[in-house]
DNA sequence: TTGTATGCGTTATCAG
DNA sequence: CTGATAACGCATACAA
């Protein structure tokens, strides 16, 4: 049997405290703190001492306690919707890896649709002193969360109109934010379309809601009058290949045929595919043209071969750290932005 | 301009403390964390009181403050080489979710290649006092990640060969672990594959040093051993899409034609489908049969269609917050196991 | 450069 | 059922 070793009660040692490491290496316990706060004076072999013994007994600060003192819980909240879908996924990820090395961790939260279990978390989140907290969410507005947050500034992820960000002026809650100006990539698409013979638009919408999707739509909407197309046909959506399977294929069954598809996300352009090449037997692009929109890894497959608006996953992130460092070096400075650009990425899927 | 409300200094509110609740309530600080321990015994009309007040100024209890003398941080961390990858963030979802109604948060971190940094990432991991952990990475081994975590027990992911776990035997550390057997599925997948005519078999591996990938390829050779068939050509591979692609397309221009191929994760079939498909002008059944193995969300999309071996998400996660919530109760037990059984979910990529 | 005293916000202990 | 007091582990001001 191989669960030997593992049938008899477990012993966990002692653990070491500051006192512990103190007491061996005759110092006190302050200087056990200088020793792991590098910027504190402490003579060199002493620090070195005392992180020889920290290691040697396993000792490490107590988070908790430094944070109770400090005011600063080295954790970063971050809210999704959904961890799973490609692009969150894709930003979490890179996330996680920059603020590590910047000394943070990334806290995890899930929204829901159920209203009262936000609140609940709202305060939940709360008892955790996050140091700065990122909404993907957009269902939790600024209010909510400047409020349910002390000491830490929200960051938002915003789409402006034409360089203006509409979510800023109705808010009276502080809050930073990383503007992504969309209609640069969205009219490079629309651009290339019609350079291959696009006439009748259509564009796939993602969840109602979503601040994001509603400044795709106008902004494709205003760039098709500027080049003087008719308005695009709108595909009921929610970002899900599901969704955007059914809808494509009730629009081409209803007659509504269209020469050029935008999908206000990349998942929703591969329903757009499927349903086009499995369901309705017609050819990509030769019959109709498809570009999504985030450039997550799977765009690149060949299966989708996705020509798609891309928003760049390290800018972004970059971004994003910078504004956590500067609103904590700086609590009470005024709303802090970023601004971010978007642009084409072209493959198979627009030509001719 | 829009900006004009957010241009000033900003004013955070005071952080409201027990002590504010205390004093406003007219009752002692204890009374007030009594309030929020719904076990502890308080007049009713005394905690609802309290708890009003508490909402109106905004009064959460500090996790920090708590923890340090609860000794139990509601923190769980969860270690992954890769946020991005299909199955990964499945799990991270819904183990998220599963956490936050128990009152738990995520607390994630990434592996990385370079040691170093992983050592750095394991005392500053042990400052945040996990209540538990679950490793997702093999590169960390139980005695590390034990040594790293006091009052802790991780939690890992492991694949018995016939019911035995080999993981066991071979460390002294403690750890609970979720048992997978692979063999129920994969056994299925074979079987139908066969009955379909496949003769020649490949195994596309994924990461060389997977416990997960090297069980899997075991539990392959021995179901062709024992069904009569010949051992699985092995095709290099490390979990991607893109080095799937690639050693698919090196194996058929060798001459080294199959017509069955298994691979260890869905990400590489969808490779070694459209290496298939688009490189090589096979089709999909007919030429070649296809199976994969986690059953990842995109695995039912039109494209792939993949016939897969599912490890039920739900199943996992119950299991994991059970373990979590069992060995919180229990903290000196011997080692805890959960078992899971694995199921072939047949689609469109094995058939005539 | 070093040590002493104090406080961070909470819960456990013990008395009433 | 309730309140005073003492931890929890650390960092900071201050004094040496």
């Amino acid at each position: 049997m191989s669960d030997g070793l593992n049938m008899k009660e477990i012993k966990r040692p002692e653990r070491a405290t500051a006192d512990t490491v103190a007491k061996m290496a005759g110092v006190s316990r302050v200087a056990v703190s200088r020793a792991f706060n590098p910027h504190a004076s402490l003579k060199k072999e002493k620090r070195d001492l005392i992180l020889k013994i920290s290691k040697d007994v396993g000792y490490t600060p107590d988070m908790a306690a430094r944070a109770l003192v400090t005011r600063r819980s080295h954790l970063v909240g971050v809210i999704v919707p959904d961890v799973c879908s490609p692009w969150e996924s894709q930003e979490i990820d890179a996330l996680t890896t920059a603020l590590q090395t910047e000394g943070f961790a990334t806290l995890l939260f899930k929204t829901r649709t159920d209203q009262s279990m936000d609140e609940r978390l709202l305060t939940y989140m709360k008892g955790f002193n996050l140091d700065s907290i990122i909404a993907f969410a957009e269902n939790i507005g600024p209010e909510t969360l400047a409020n349910a947050l002390d000491r830490a500034v929200p960051i938002y992820v915003t789409y402006p109109q034409n360089g203006v960000s509409p979510i800023a002026s109705g808010s009276t809650a502080v809050f930073d934010r990383l503007d992504v100006n969309q209609q640069t990539g969205i009219g490079q698409a629309v651009a290339l379309m019609q350079a291959y013979g696009c006439t009748k638009f259509a564009y796939l919408g993602g969840a109602k809601t979503s601040l994001a999707n509603i400044e795709r739509e106008r902004a494709l909407r205003q760039i098709l009058k500027d080049r003087g197309l008719p308005d695009p046909v709108i595909i009921a959506g929610d970002f899900t290949y599901e969704t955007a399977l059914t809808s494509t294929l009730d629009l081409f069954k209803m007659g509504e045929g269209v020469d050029g598809i935008f999908s206000a996300n990349d998942v929703g352009a591969f329903g757009v595919i499927d349903a086009l090449r499995f369901k309705l037997g017609l050819r990509i692009p030769e019959d109709v043209k498809v570009v999504g929109f985030d450039d997550i890894a799977q765009a690149g497959w060949l299966s989708y071969n996705l020509t798609t608006v891309k928003i760049d996953l390290d800018d972004r992130v970059r971004a994003l750290v910078r504004l956590i460092l500067r609103r904590l070096k700086n609590p009470t400075a005024p709303a802090m932005v970023e601004t971010l650009e978007t642009r084409l990425i072209v493959r198979g899927t627009v030509g001719s």
